[in-house]
DNA sequence: TCTAAACTTGACCATTTTGGTCAGGTATGT
DNA sequence: ACATACCTGACCAAAATGGTCAAGTTTAGA
């Protein structure tokens, strides 16, 4: 069970990002080079972000990336979800008629996986990007 | 982020396991059927969980696996040690001494990711075969 | 004592996912 | 016009996943 790294440097990048847009767009570069990602990588991650209206571009010089919502109102799991980091615990595809092994009934341990979904999925969601900024006040990069 | 079928196996087998090994020792061949996993792959789940000293086997006819502790007493936490499921948020290594880019210090969401960590880990300590079990009496496969 | 049931071990492998790179664009401020 | 920065999609190596296969060893019971 682990998370993927796409997951985690959107969040990283959202992170860096907002501590710099309210003076002037962020260009991936920058990001790029502050937190060790590969500029090529986080030109994917943010063509996601911005189809998610998480962000918006400014092109041309001096562009770059500013967020679109109040970091209040960014929760980790509209990051996620943006970037397809998925929480997956069970195999049983809800939409199928059968059970889980194919079998007519839930798997004996359905209700566990499903608990642990949701364990998770609001940890997510009650955590925002501002919460974040205040949590790195002190220990910052 | 998703749980390996190891670890759902692993726990789908100890249920069904526990529901029946107060009477015989029950063998891999049995669960394989009820549970719809291959043979061959309990066995490597099962020899893992020998290890860890959640089951105990019983070698030649009639024999089989059975508990090795008390269902209260086994926590989803030692199963997923036991099948190596770990929940990795952060790439970060502990030991290293330099920071988590190669940096420093300490990656700027360092907190938030021991934070997730520790919040499924709990969910994990906290919950045991027992409580599966009771869990399970009205929708039993 | 023979044999079948069941555990034991370890090698092997195809497929999928991950974590990127590379090579081209296109838009825009100066 | 040109440099900067976004944009798009193809491509790829390596690791993890989710197993299978083969060849044992052990022991209960006929």
């Amino acid at each position: 069970m682990k998370l993927t790294s796409k997951g985690r440097y959107a969040v990283m990048a959202l992170v860096d990002l907002a501590r710099f847009d309210n003076i002037n767009p962020v260009s991936l570069r920058d990001i790029s080079l502050r937190q060790g990602i590969s500029l090529d990588y986080l030109e994917q991650i943010f063509s996601k972000l911005k189809k998610n209206e998480i962000v918006k571009s400014i092109r041309g010089t001096q562009g770059g990336y500013v967020l679109n919502k109040n970091p209040n109102d960014i929760k980790l799991t509209n990051i996620f979800h943006a970037v397809d980091e998925k929480v997956k615990t069970v195999q049983c595809k809800k939409e199928s008629k059968k059970g889980c092994n194919g079998k007519a009934t839930k798997c004996i341990t359905h209700n566990l996986w499903d608990e642990l979904e949701i364990h998770i999925n609001t940890f997510f969601e009650n955590k925002s990007l501002k919460d974040l900024l205040n949590n790195n006040k002190d220990t910052r990069v």
